[in-house]
RNA sequence: GCCCAGUUGGCGGAAUUGGUAGACGCGCUGGUCUCAAACACCAGUGAGAAAUCGUGCCGGUUCGACUCCGGCACUGGGUACCA
């Protein structure tokens, strides 16, 4: 009987389903292991073959753990609130909520086809307001909290009133002790400033087409990170979360966590933390000073210009009147200068003179200040002192602008200053009065001391890190829980939770430019009068709402509780799952998400809600699965047609079909050297093709002649009409809506079109997408399981190919056989199908034993290291040799199934219960390993020596760890023992010698 | 530019972390079976006639290097006027 795969992968579906047996408690005598996956944002191109890769691994690993004897919580949910969704419903007016559940529908079958361990119980869905309304509450959290630099964590803002009230902290601006005299609206403002969450005038990355702002990290090269629409900076009043208040934290916290070092360079580079001072500069005849930051203190005396950026609120003061007409239309011009363009011509240098100067705090000198959009305002002080002798960028500036270049470090003797400016941070001082002859070290040390001793300046710390823009002026995300009284923005209570997200007549922005909840009917709070007492008012809702990233910086916490409707987690749940033991995820997620979501849980920590400090204790990132991109080539030809020469692209179809010319034929067109024979090739082909459309189409078409400047021109073909890059022609018509119905093709070879390729990310829009479903229907889950595993290192990006996956396929034939066959002396022709279901309650034999217990060794070690493709071969090796060893035994077989149910559960389960067991494979426990069985009897070991290699026999011996330290032979001892003479027995352990018989 | 990761047969990739490089799978070649093909099974498969040579390139450490050290090249990812 042949493995029929359909059947039982979908009995054992069912069954799971059925006896819920990954139904998870919150408590157990049983130690915890919390197994998380990054939830997906369930898109409307359905589940990729991408997406399971990780799910695959951290299913493996959850089972494994399940076996090993924990209690094991291995939740999934969706990511639901998110642009796609919503334009959609632009282009369609389908409600995102309609789109977002058919497409869960529709990945909750996919996730179901491969057979996961998942507890759906706790499913969570940011779109939900069950789920958002705890979103909204730990805003909430944010809103009514401040942090406190002394304690160092976030407190209540009550106590920060308190603090003012009793003028134990000065407001900013050292009011004194005068809170209660002021106005609500002026309380507001200052309290403003030190919430955690808080509104502002913030400059943002405002993208005109989407709509919306973004965030640093939602922006890639200048561009929108989805639909890569251009973004410009702006100002708005923005709700911003104060993430930077934890950056130190969320820097120093990384060195205790098992993440790759990758993603932690990344965090570490993106907080971007820098030592530096704060060097004030006098400016002359005036009462302003300059402050700059700067990490090189030690170039002060390389100092000949100070450079604002546009944005700084000195410029204005400082500008003589000459230099007035220059300044002003610098600043325009500067404002306008997208970031894109500023990104796109990065050498560009631009900038202006004041026209004033600052007074050199050492030696007295006059230092110009100059104007340049390389500083920025954002930054440190946003202002630098320039030391063109000893940095790049004011080398340029300087260089640009004809300054002065002072040289103060003493450069390697080859140094040309002509060329460039002398960085490194390494050398003697010169030209620098008091701090000449010292190395670069000591002479920072020095200098501070002095500006501190001078009260100039103080050492400082800069951040990289801004604050996370909060808001986004889009309908499908959570509103923010804020109304405004009076233009004072205050939160909603907790029992008037969930703000549901209101209904409207379209999902853009209103014709005033409002974001699209304004056009929501009664979009206003109007209190209870259990609430305010009065009732009747009404104030109106924040319109924008929460950014993406809301949602899953908590998702871990609702997962370990789901269904609480009074807490977001409750103590006792978050007090046993503490936090995430391994998380698997993709490491794009390396700036935004994992920063979020470990800001938050810091944050949570801090207020006592939680236990934890950090999300996830290890974090492991799956490599992307590329798709294979097909191309086809088209001729962009120009045609005499009737009488006319026209470009063969503005024809209308009907008249000139789609000429489809070959790769090679495409390249050569484009080749400009093609040799004397290629042409007369070409022209050939042209004739061939003239020909072609003439008998089509006899009194229309004149001459055909190919484009000179782009002859043709790649199209992304669907790669499902793609099959070993052949494109089947026939189901290629329907492609694009029968565009190309009537394409000409024109290959040189044969009748076959070939393809081009091209590895890229799968998309939608290069129609290269592969769905698992395909692979389920066709070799079973299994099979999809085993492959995508087998594929290679799972941290590695690979491209999406099934060229091997009949290995595996051949595996699960094999397998099946192993416990179907009695008799194994017929021929395996006969064995084939051969056989019923015996299997062999004998003793097993030595070899038998050796081989299952090396896999056990094996399984155990690649699971714990996450090498699974490395099982999968361990697995093909233990069943050819058990298929050698014709061994159908249940001493073997019922552990080896075991061994397998985490890769490939549905077949485990069904040998299981061939093994007579009626519950679950689950419920089993994982094999251990006797290292007995291990040791080999005998083989040849090369000792090289001398520039020989020479053959010795290894003895087998057991030794235990103590002998084996013992025993080893230092290098100079092996080399004593065989000089000159022939070892009789040299006995190995592990590959290391360990004793030498002379 | 800076940071990180990588480079092994025709291909995907192994190598117990310094000890017989190329496990396992794909592909290919030959064979068995078949009227034939497919499936399955058996054998072979880094290069070379051989000695030998072979893990991106150059050099070093070592009895011994894919593995460790120094330099370079290329590929992929992240980041960017951060003072």
């Amino acid at each position: 009987m042949e493995y029929n795969f359909r059947e039982v992968e979908k009995k054992w579906q069912a069954y799971w389903a059925q006896n819920k047996t990954f139904k998870t408690e919150n408590k157990s005598s049983k130690p915890k292991y919390y197994v998380l996956d990054m939830f997906p944002y369930p898109s409307g191109a359905g589940l990729h073959v991408g997406h399971p890769l990780g799910y695959i691994a951290s299913d493996i690993f959850a089972r494994y753990k399940r076996l090993k004897g924990f209690n094991v919580l291995h939740p999934m949910g969706y990511d639901s609130f998110g642009l796609p969704a919503e334009q959609y419903a632009i282009q369609t007016g389908q409600h995102p909520e309609i789109t977002t559940k058919t497409n869960i529908a529709r990945y909750r079958e996919q996730l179901d086809k491969i057979g996961f361990s998942f507890d759906w119980d706790r499913e969570v869905r940011t779109s939900d307001p069950h789920y958002y309304k705890w979103t909204q509450w730990i805003f909430i959290q944010l809103f009514n909290s401040w942090y406190n630099p002394e304690t160092n964590k976030a407190e209540p803002i009550t106590a920060l009133i308190n603090k003012f009230r009793s003028g134990t902290l000065a407001i900013d601006g050292g009011w004194g002790q005068v809170w209660d005299t002021l106005s609500e609206k002026q309380q507001s403002d200052i309290l403003l400033n030190y919430r955690l969450a808080f509104l502002s005038d913030t400059m943002v990355n405002w993208c005109p087409q989407l709509g919306t702002v973004l965030a640093n990290e939602e922006v890639k090269e200048g561009v929108s990170e989805r639909g890569g629409y251009p973004v410009e900076r702006k100002l708005m009043k923005q709700w911003s979360l104060r993430i930077t208040a934890y950056a130190d934290r969320l820097l120093n916290d990384l060195d205790a966590l098992d993440w790759t070092e990758s993603i932690k360079e990344a965090q570490r580079n993106w907080i971007g933390k820098s030592e530096g001072t704060s060097l004030k500069f006098k400016v002359q005849s005036s009462e302003f000073e300059i402050e700059v930051f700067t990490t090189r203190p030690d170039t002060i005396f390389g100092v000949s210009f100070v450079t604002l950026a546009p944005e700084h609120e000195l410029v204005e003061s400082l500008t003589t009147p000459q230099q007035k007409s220059a300044v002003d239309e610098y600043i325009i011009f500067a404002k306008n200068r997208s970031e894109r363009e500023r990104m796109a011509d990065v050498k560009k240098i631009t900038g202006v003179f004041t026209g004033s100067y600052v007074i050199h705090p050492f030696t007295g000198k006059q230092v110009p200040i100059w104007i340049g959009d390389y500083v920025l305002a954002g930054y440190g002080t946003g202002a630098v002192m320039a030391v063109p002798g000893h940095d790049s960028r004011d080398y340029a500036f300087a260089s640009h602008f004809g300054i002065e270049k002072l040289i103060i470090i003493k450069p390697p003797a080859d140094w040309n200053f002509e060329k460039n400016s002398y960085d490194e941070k390494e050398g003697t001082l010169i030209n620098s009065d008091f701090l000449n002859g010292l190395e670069v070290k000591t002479a920072i040390k020095k200098i501070i001391t002095a500006i501190e001793e001078n009260e100039l300046g103080k050492g400082k710390t800069n951040f990289r890190l801004r604050d996370a823009v909060f808001g986004r002026q889009r309908y499908w995300g959570e509103p923010i829980p804020v109304y405004y009284e009076n233009g004072i923005p205050k939160v909603l209570n907790e029992n008037e939770l969930p703000l549901l997200l209101p209904e409207v007549d379209k999902y853009l922005p209103t014709e005033t430019g409002e974001p699209p909840l304004a056009r929501a009917k009664d979009w206003q709070y109007s209190p209870s009068p259990s609430e305010r007492g009065q009732g009747g008012e009404v104030f109106p809702y924040e319109y924008s709402t929460m950014p993406g990233w809301a949602g899953s910086s908590w998702y871990f916490l609702r997962y370990m509780d789901a269904h609480n409707e009074k807490e977001f987690v409750s103590k006792e749940a978050a007090n046993y799952w503490q936090n995430v033991d391994l998380y698997i995820g993709g490491a794009e997620h390396a700036t935004g998400h994992l920063l979020y979501i470990r800001f938050w849980t810091k944050f949570l920590n801090d207020l006592g809600l939680i236990p934890v400090t950090e999300p996830a204790k290890k974090l492991i990132n799956q490599g992307m699965i590329q798709g294979v991109s097909s191309f086809i080539y088209r001729l962009a030809t120009n045609i005499s047609y009737s009488g006319k020469q026209v470009d063969a692209r503005c024809l209308p179809p009907e008249s000139i079909p789609p000429i489809i010319i070959s790769k090679i034929l495409s390249e050569k067109l484009w080749n400009k050297s093609a040799s004397f024979d290629e042409q007369v090739s070409l022209d050939n082909f042209l004739f061939q093709i003239t020909k072609k459309l003439q008998e089509k189409n006899p009194e229309k078409i004149g001459e055909v002649k190919y484009n000179e400047v782009s002859p043709s021109y790649p199209i992304h073909v669907d790669v499902n009409f793609v099959h070993n890059n052949i494109l089947n022609k026939s189901e290629f018509k329907e492609f694009k809506n029968g565009e190309f119905k009537e394409a000409l093709f024109f290959d040189n070879e044969n009748d076959d079109y070939i393809c081009g390729s091209e590895v890229e990310k799968m998309s939608k829009s290069k129609y290269n997408v592969v769905t698992p479903d395909k692979i389920i229907e066709e070799q079973g889950a299994d099979c999809l399981r085993l492959y995508e595993m087998f594929l290679g290192p799972l941290e590695q990006s690979k491209p999406w190919s099934t060229s091997g996956i009949s290995g595996v396929s051949n595996f699960i034939r094999k397998l099946w056989r192993l416990y179907h066959t009695a008799d194994w002396n017929i021929s395996p022709l006969l064995r084939r199908g051969a056989g019923g279901e015996v299997i062999s309650s004998e003793p097993a034999t030595k070899p038998e034993l050796k081989t299952l217990h090396k896999t056990i060794k094996k399984i155990g070690q690649d699971i714990e290291n996450f090498s699974f493709n490395t099982s999968v071969s361990s697995f093909m090796i233990c069943v050819n040799e058990l298929t050698d060893l014709k061994c159908n035994k249940h001493e073997i077989l019922e552990p080896l199934a075991i061994l397998l149910s985490p890769y490939a559960p549905h077949i485990a389960e069904e040998l299981w219960s061939k093994l007579g067991h009626t519950e679950s494979i689950a419920y089993a426990t994982f094999p251990v390993c006797n290292e007995e069985y291990l040791i080999e009897s005998s083989f040849n070991y090369p000792i090289s020596f001398n520039g020989k290699t020479r053959f010795f026999q290894e003895y087998n011996r057991s030794l235990s760890k103590e002998d084996v330290e013992k025993e080893v032979l230092t290098l100079d001892q092996t080399q004593k023992y065989l000089e000159g003479k022939a070892p009789k027995k040299v006995i190995v352990v592990h590959n290391k010698i360990v004793n030498i018989v002379v």
